[in-house]
DNA sequence: CCTCCACCGGAACGTGAGGAGT
DNA sequence: ACTCCTCACGTTCCGGTGGAGG
């Protein structure tokens, strides 16, 4: 989701490609337009360098906290905080990465587990996931679903402990566990081992994330912390220096593009993720257009094909009774935009059009509970924004806006199956909203 | 100061899919 | 064939609430 891929707009040929001769031409012209890369994977946010600047301090505490696997033995469990894009997941990996590989130069089996508790978000989950990561090397086939948690647990604990070895697991987003009784069962998994040890990397967003945690569970994860601070502007152009030696051609962007790039992001809580989003998008627009020198309107212009593009991509996978929500939300907005009001709905208006979509389109008709929880979702997706308000004798309810113009997600919405059917729909009572 | 609206949001529960063991 | 497991997705029920208007 991070990746916002860009072959789209890049190639659309006026003409049909008839043959094979006509796709190698293709490809030859795209090779030669491309002019501004070297290698323009190292821009991606999900590449790991050799080098993270400004976190030398980091590394080196994570190393020397690790350490102790080198004797196999179980490091502490550690916590990092820090906001999106400080390079938290990338000092983890990189540090250990490198464990992993002196390990196996001495003949000491370290395993390095990375879990995304954002998706993998339950015990289950979790453990199968650790099962299904070991299984090439010392555990049997677990598959994924089926049996009782325990049992999942005595599997992985009796394959496991067959021999004197240092698995880390990394959790990331831990803070997204929901289940207290998950952790606590992963931090006391050493118990039932004899030979083998665990230790845990929890990574959160959220500082305050262990406040609601089991005592034992805290004390137990935070043996020991670190916190990651954001990248100001000037580190953040470190980075972007520093990537693009070995990511583009020499003199291929302006001067004024990389203290852009970090300035915009940092404005953002120094988000090196969205600095390095920011600089590729740009040389890939201006590389669209032929240009040899990406400028400051690179820049401009990739910030908000980054935000449409994300916004499209998120609505184009959402399933699709949230997808007629949003209909029923383009509908309200393009009519408060027509009125020449400013668009802020509420739960209400926008359930009672939903409700006339889906009886439209022959679907289900959810409640309004599981509506204001997608409501509340896509808050988060962040392609509307809502806030609680209450409005006296009026009620309390959420007051909702989107975050792109009802033209724009009618573009975006426009190949749903939905929009053709709805084409001429018109809402009733609409006089009820006045 | 009190009321009362129009929801919010937690909790418990139901159903059905996908899979495992016996 | 049957039982038992988890998860995803929804529903039902219901206590809670900020503040404009009486």
């Amino acid at each position: 989701m991070s990746n916002i891929t860009s072959l789209d707009t890049a190639s659309e040929p006026t003409h049909q490609l008839q043959n094979l001769n006509d796709v190698q031409q293709l490809f030859d012209r795209i090779l030669q337009t491309n002019k501004l890369f070297t290698n323009r994977d190292l821009l991606r946010s999900t590449y790991i360098p050799e080098t993270l600047p400004h976190r030398e301090k980091e590394i080196t505490d994570l190393a020397s906290i690790l350490s102790p696997a080198m004797n196999l033995e179980a490091p502490s469990n550690v916590l990092l905080f820090g906001k999106p894009g400080v390079g938290k997941t990338a000092v983890v990996k990189l540090v250990g990465g490198e464990l992993q590989k002196h390990g196996k130069a001495l003949g000491k089996p370290i395993h390095i587990l990375y879990i995304n508790a954002q998706i993998t978000d339950s015990l289950y989950k979790i453990l199968t996931s650790i099962g299904q990561q070991l299984t090439s090397d010392s555990v049997g086939s677990i598959s994924s679903s089926g049996l009782p948690v325990d049992v999942i647990l005595a599997r992985i604990i009796s394959g496991i402990d067959t021999q004197k070895q240092v698995i880390i697991i990394v959790l990331d987003e831990i803070d997204r566990i929901k289940d207290d009784a998950a952790l606590y069962t992963l931090t006391r998994i050493n118990e039932g081992l004899n030979l083998a040890r665990v230790s845990i990397i929890g990574i959160s967003n959220d500082l305050k994330f262990t406040e609601f945690l089991d005592p034992r569970v805290k004390s137990s994860l935070g043996e020991e912390s670190m916190i990651f601070c954001p990248y100001d502007a000037e580190q953040l152009q470190d980075i972007l220096r520093d990537r693009i030696k070995t990511a583009l051609k020499p003199n291929v962007i302006d001067e004024d593009v990389i203290p852009l790039c970090a300035a915009l992001s940092a404005q953002e809580h120094g988000d090196a993720r969205r600095a390095l989003d920011l600089l590729r998008v740009s040389v890939e627009l201006a590389e669209r257009k032929n240009e040899r020198i990406v400028a400051a309107k690179h820049v401009r212009l990739a910030q908000s094909k980054i935000e449409k593009d994300r916004i499209a991509e998120v609505v184009r996978n959402l399933p699709a009774q949230q997808r007629l929500l949003l209909h029923a939300i383009r509908m309200l907005q393009r009519y408060y935009e027509h009125a020449g009001k400013q668009s802020i709905m509420t739960t209400g208006e926008i359930y009672d059009r939903y409700t006339e979509l889906s009886k439209k389109v022959h679907y289900a008709t959810l409640t309004q509970r599981r509506i204001g929880d997608f409501i509340a979702e896509l808050d988060t997706l962040g392609i509307l924004s809502a806030r609680v308000v209450s409005m006296g004798r009026r009620g309390k309810t959420r007051q909702i806006q989107m975050t792109v113009s009802s033209a724009e997600l009618e573009h975006i919405l426009k190949e749903d199956e939905f929009t053709e059917e709805l084409g001429q729909f018109k809402m009733k009572n609409q006089t009820k909203l006045l």
